[in-house]
DNA sequence: ATAAATTCGTTCGCATACGAACAATAAACG
DNA sequence: CGTTTATTGTTCGTATGCGAACGAATTTAT
């Protein structure tokens, strides 16, 4: 009468479970999995930019803020100071972000976009809809909504 | 009559809105927030056994297949084979993964566990439930069964 | 059997991602 | 006022993550 066993069962889509323990199942490798393929959809469809997802999220916060510091805008984009130091020098160095000191604060540096950046990042925006849209096309209307409530609270 | 502007709106959470376009709804981006908090989590909770989330999906899954090649396991992992390398390599380094040549196929490299692996494996196992739960607690049971079934969808 | 296509593992390069440490500067506090 | 604390940006090291290319070996097609 006790709780069975079930070592080595099958689930639905034929992964073993040992233990009860199914790697497919965890939410961590879900999310890893998930990402990855948002990520691959993106780099197809913002090929012709050469824009890469972080790239594109720091274009895009500056293109709303007008004008930022680096450390602020890693907030607004979930981005480690260490990790925009790479993202926004590679956006420097090809023209589209101009990073200026901050008068008011010797230890800031204002980010701007140029009008290089400027342009890019409009036409890019419209692209990432494109791509809003290609990754969640596997999902109705209203589960979208619903997935797109519950992964807020899980950020 | 026809379409609202609506520039400069504000959200629910104070984000900016430019032409409708919002960074924070975009699922890539979400995604990519749930998943770094994922590995946050992980990365905390697996800190005694110096294993990052990729290290345990192979020492996981080897303990399942026993024995698998390289590529094989890739590809049970979601992972590049070139990812796969750098990540056999340091978990051969630590002794806990051991490459054997496979007679059958002078190409494949067959994976087992070592006992130490075996021993790690099973116990990082557990943690690997801890991780989950912890991950998982905004959301209430429901929500849980709703959220992995749309991500799943997703993959 | 021979040629073509595929698979396996490897290496290189680029781009996140983040912990840790650091100097310079600013803010908060007594 | 000066001391402590916090913030800003930077560098280093380690670890994914993947496109691209490659040689070696196997499988498939002809």
């Amino acid at each position: 009468m006790g709780a069975k066993p079930q070592l080595s069962t099958i689930d639905g889509r034929g992964a073993r479970a040992s233990d009860g323990y199914v790697l497919e199942n965890q939410v961590g490798h879900l999310l890893r999995r998930a990402h990855q393929r948002a990520t691959s959809i993106f780099t197809e469809l913002m090929a012709a930019h050469q824009l890469t997802p972080t790239q594109f999220a720091a274009l895009a916060k500056i293109l709303d803020e007008k004008s930022v510091s680096q450390n602020e805008l890693g907030r607004l984009t979930a981005m480690d100071p260490a990790t925009m130091q790479g993202v926004m020098g590679r956006l420097c160095d090809r023209g589209l972000v101009a990073r200026n000191a901050d008068p008011s604060d010797r230890r800031r540096m204002t980010l701007t976009l140029t009008p290089a950046g400027r342009r890019l990042a409009e036409t890019a925006r419209e692209v990432g809809r494109q791509v809003t849209e290609e990754t969640l096309s596997p999902l109705s209307e209203n589960e979208r909504v619903r997935f797109l409530s519950l992964l807020r609270k899980l950020c």
